[in-house]
DNA sequence: AAAACGTGGGA
DNA sequence: TTCCCAAGTTT
């Protein structure tokens, strides 16, 4: 029943994907490896975000083979600012795997993509239904919200339960003959008309069947529960020079951060959090007192910024620094790196916005 | 199930 | 300024 009453719908959709769809650079490549690159970066990512960075990644990693040979930090150098950097270790980690476990080619099987690090249920679906033609509903953001919206379902969306309701409903009206098709009108109805605060429902292709619309509730549509307020730290970072005129002078001291966890892979100065009550010029000579069993002297602030990561918010106490006492020991990847060298490593958007000062500082 | 996991833009 | 949001996955 419900099959036959979509299908006016679902037409509709079509036609109007067909006079609406954007031009996008990643519709103008079919194949797996271009599909897969593009879904990846679109995760909990801006279409405007990601356009350059898909444009640079494909002309320095053309091919998965490329890709699978590379080195986790070209990698991460090419990721550098797109955020969620598991992302990337993940997709380097499966271009391997696609090399050593599949003959390096990537598997066009559900099961067998979806067992790849970093794919999950919607980008599974998302690759094969648009590369291949795999009739598997994706169910993300967007479509949640249309769903929710055309169907009335008012299941928290935030709950697995109403994934699980919208994928369902879906896959009993997506067309066979193109499924990749609808499942990017999905998502750019959601992208360009089923907006989250103000819906166009003017221009929408369902406005003659949404439940929303004709309740007068496209408002209250999707329901969604409320993050709960992030926590918020004071760091002090350590900006360690080596003055000039020394062995290696105007050089800068930065580490890796471990592979796995926050920002993984990626560079860094040393610090920490400051401890209750404690002032950053205090936590930054502990800090590297702890980290790498050095006194340091704080010459002077560098800068002060502030930073919203996706899960807490942190006030940056940048100090320039110089070794007083003792010789860095420390078991994680590091290096004293020349200002101009700086950019020849990933760093965390945070670090970049004292960069400026930093290279202000140092040419003057 | 719920929390970890980045970043930039718009209201 | 603050909050929410954007083509989710992993643990």
């Amino acid at each position: 029943m419900t099959h036959v009453l979509s299908q006016a719908a679902v037409s509709s959709l079509g036609r109007w994907f067909a006079r609406h769809a954007r031009d996008l650079p990643w519709r103008r490549r079919r194949d797996l490896y271009a599909v897969w690159i593009s879904e990846v970066m679109l995760q909990q990512t801006r279409v405007e975000t990601v356009i350059p960075y898909y444009r640079d990644f494909l002309r320095r990693f053309p091919t998965l083979k490329r890709l699978a040979s590379a080195s986790l930090q070209d990698m991460l150098k090419a990721w550098e600012g797109l955020g969620y950097y598991s992302r990337a270790r993940n997709l380097w980690q499966a271009a391997r795997l696609v090399q050593t476990e599949f003959r390096g080619r990537i598997p066009a099987d559900f099961s067998e993509f979806r067992s790849l690090p970093g794919v999950g249920e919607y980008i599974a679906a998302a690759v094969l239904s648009i590369g291949r033609g795999l009739a598997l509903p994706v169910v993300d953001g967007n479509v949640l919200r249309v769903v929710c919206r055309w169907q009335g379902i008012a299941t928290d969306i935030r709950l697995a339960a109403a994934k699980k309701n919208v994928r369902q409903f879906l896959q009993g009206i997506i067309p066979a003959d193109s499924p990749g098709r609808f499942n990017e009108a999905m998502m750019e109805l959601g992208a360009l008309v089923c907006l989250p605060r103000v819906p166009l429902c003017g221009q929408c292709p369902l406005r003659r069947c949404c439940f929303a619309l004709r309740h007068g509730k496209t408002g209250l549509l999707p329901v969604k529960s409320r993050k709960r307020p992030v926590p918020e730290y004071h760091v002090a970072l350590a900006v360690i020079t080596r003055e000039s005129g020394e062995k290696g002078g105007g050089r800068i001291f930065i580490q890796q951060r471990p592979e796995l966890g926050h920002l993984g892979g990626l560079w860094e100065f040393p610090g920490g959090k400051c401890r209750p009550g404690e002032k950053p010029e205090a936590a930054v000579g502990r800090e590297c007192r702890e980290e790498l069993g050095v006194e340091i002297a704080a010459l002077g602030r560098l800068a002060e910024v502030r930073h919203a990561y996706s899960h807490f918010k942190v006030h940056l106490h940048v100090f320039i620094c110089r070794l007083r006492r003792g010789r860095i020991r420390t078991d994680r990847p590091h290096a004293w790196v020349r200002i101009d060298e700086l950019q020849q490593y990933p760093f965390p958007g945070a670090n970049h916005k004292f960069f400026p000062q930093l290279k202000e500082y140092f040419n003057t």
